[in-house]
DNA sequence: GATGAATGAGGCTTCATTCAT
DNA sequence: CATGAATGAAGCCTCATTCAT
């Protein structure tokens, strides 16, 4: 018998609305992305954000505690959608330099490309703003190191040789998301050059797999 | 009567004036740099920058035009030191690969380790905080590539090799610069072990001689 | 065919409808003074009041108007009951001053200790908010007031004496509300002892009965 | 020898200054206080507050702390007022009863008829508006109450009685604080009849002097 | 009747900057 | 030169209330 408080299949309706308010929680952090890259996270007001995603003020709150969880979600969702990319990559690689090669370049080939305003949101706009949104963006970026690193002992395993120091996986990972980085800021953000990335691309992941080929070591 | 517009010898009284002058100015600038670096640009207010400096505001802004021009003029400063400092040793090394080693090294093990909150600044607190900073911040970034290309350019004319192509020399200056960015941040503020950076820069040092030998051809 | 205004006999179920209903009504009501005693009346939001309730705000505004009928009608409500229960003992001692002493004693050892929320909404949280809701507190201090009075013209005349001036009456009424008011606040309110209130009530009460005999005369 | 450190003889002017900052003060009190009786502590909004102090917000802003530490401030101000003019009655009483009738008499014929303003803020917009205003206003109110409590402890031994409880001198206290709060709450915010505060003050204090009797035994 | 997403006016507060002394 | 009181625009956020479903 019908127990109201046992979960029905939810009605036609009801999954309108879901799906509706899924909609405006993505067109708000979508309105927020647009303005943060354009003219930064503190120039930006809610009531802009507000206005640009067509909804009061009131509404951005409904759905983001305040000015700090808007970013953060947005950091989290650039941070997952990265490391899915480049993850994927890596894996498909199988302990081959390859991966590194394949990575690189579809990060500037690709997501540079696709999504500017994803990389000035991930690289400039995120830092420097609050403690937490630092802590926050800390945990994300160690995260897609770690992924780098264990991908480069792979390699290593694989190969057969062993690195320079106890550090030096580490040390790569990190080379090489601070390469991506810079890469991406002075060539997208600040030349707006999308055109030479492929170039550029395909240079920057040569000079990874140089660097780590120096810091390998035979048996 | 002496004109007035006419430059006489300084009296005593005015060169001390002069040095007490310079000296404020420096006081003000450092107790920004300590406050910038510790409680980030937004949240640092020029009031308590004059109270860290022991003046008041009024004289802040006798000697900064605004807000902005405190930070502009840090980074000018901070960028100068650095320049400075890695130009010595490409210089010094004269065309050999042993620049980049000198120069990586000394940046680690020397700069980061006595200049933490000029780091903070140069890479964190500057970036996203206005439109005519960051077009600040790009001149100076684009200074200190144009001079790691160059070195990089002298290498390559001395060992008569030639690089992958028209922007790898471009491309291995802006990679360079954000190896140390982000290794400096990684390990220096975020996670606080200056002492690693000895290791971490040796590792980092052989990385990018191992990615320029690797974006080098021979005739 | 049954006329619609015609009051028919209800069906079963319109009795259920209509017993929901009423328990709807006060379990909201008893949400809000809940929260109204623990966190204020300002600081407590329609929302935590809705779900306290476990309903949701709609439903809040289907019952009270506003938020000012929340405290409105909680106020009229602990005005009722306070007046029936002093009411009833003064009733009971029909002209000797006893029912002083015993409506202090039941509103020291039953009401206050009973009901704190009660008497921390009726004495702090209804003061100084709004100028309707002090209009109407007024009222109903004013009634009880007016009891108390009656009470104290009845033992007057009881007694056969007459008061030192044409106020009297009502100003020792008002001092004892007071002394109920400010007794209830500190040891209930403030210092949560409701443990000495038996020890504290006895001496109020004497203290009212000697500020009565004091402003006595005989004839 | 003139040091500059050393705190000098402020000169005219500084001296002018610090009485024309100290005006300042006590006129955006001033109008704090007036805003706050006449429309209530949370209708009264900063900017009102600045407008009728003929100051910026920024102004208020530089002088109180925030809006709470307004109203703190003020009935810090107005607890010491009361209990300057209650606290001399007594001493001067010196264990005599008379000092409860003429600390009564100055209450009700002096204070509240010439500061109904500030009655209205002790007694009703202070209460239930924020933690720590309660605390605070615990404070004073037991500080009061503690002065009221030795005047009748300086009685008990002075006339070499005994009090009915342990608890009677402090019982006594609250009993009269709440007596004067009501009834100028009563008679002068709610009724406005500042006339009859005389016939009123005259019958309350009789109230208290056989509410003490009451509750004193001989030995 | 019940729901809860949406509204938007209004409040508090901050802080870079100015200027009379 | 130095001071620091004064300014006021601008921003973030809350929350009582409404209304379509």
């Amino acid at each position: 018998m019908a127990d109201k408080k046992e979960k029905q299949h939810p009605t036609r309706s009801e999954l309108r609305r879901q799906r509706e308010k899924e909609q405006r929680f993505l067109t708000i952090l979508g309105a927020a992305e647009n303005l943060f890259a354009r003219k930064g996270y503190h120039k930006a007001s809610m009531e802009e954000i507000a206005d640009l995603a067509e909804v009061s003020v009131g509404t951005v709150y409904f759905y983001f505690k305040n000015k700090e969880d808007l970013i953060l979600q947005m950091l989290e969702k650039i941070g997952f959608q990265l490391r899915n990319l480049l993850g994927r990559e890596f894996k498909n690689a199988d302990g081959s330099i390859e991966g590194f090669k394949r990575a690189g370049i579809i990060f500037f080939e690709e997501f540079c490309v696709q999504y500017p305003e994803k990389v000035a949101i991930f690289f400039r706009e995120s830092a420097g703003q609050s403690q937490q949104l630092e802590a926050h963006r800390k945990k994300i970026f160690e995260k897609i190191i770690e992924d780098v690193q264990q991908a480069l002992l792979k390699v290593r395993d694989n190969l057969g040789v062993r690195y320079r120091s106890q550090l030096s996986a580490e040390v790569m990972a990190v080379s090489i998301m601070g390469m991506y980085e810079r890469i991406a800021y002075q060539y997208l953000i600040w030349q707006h050059r999308p055109r030479d990335l492929q170039t550029i691309g395909r240079d920057a992941v040569e000079f990874i797999v140089g660097g780590i080929r120096n810091l390998s070591r035979n048996h």
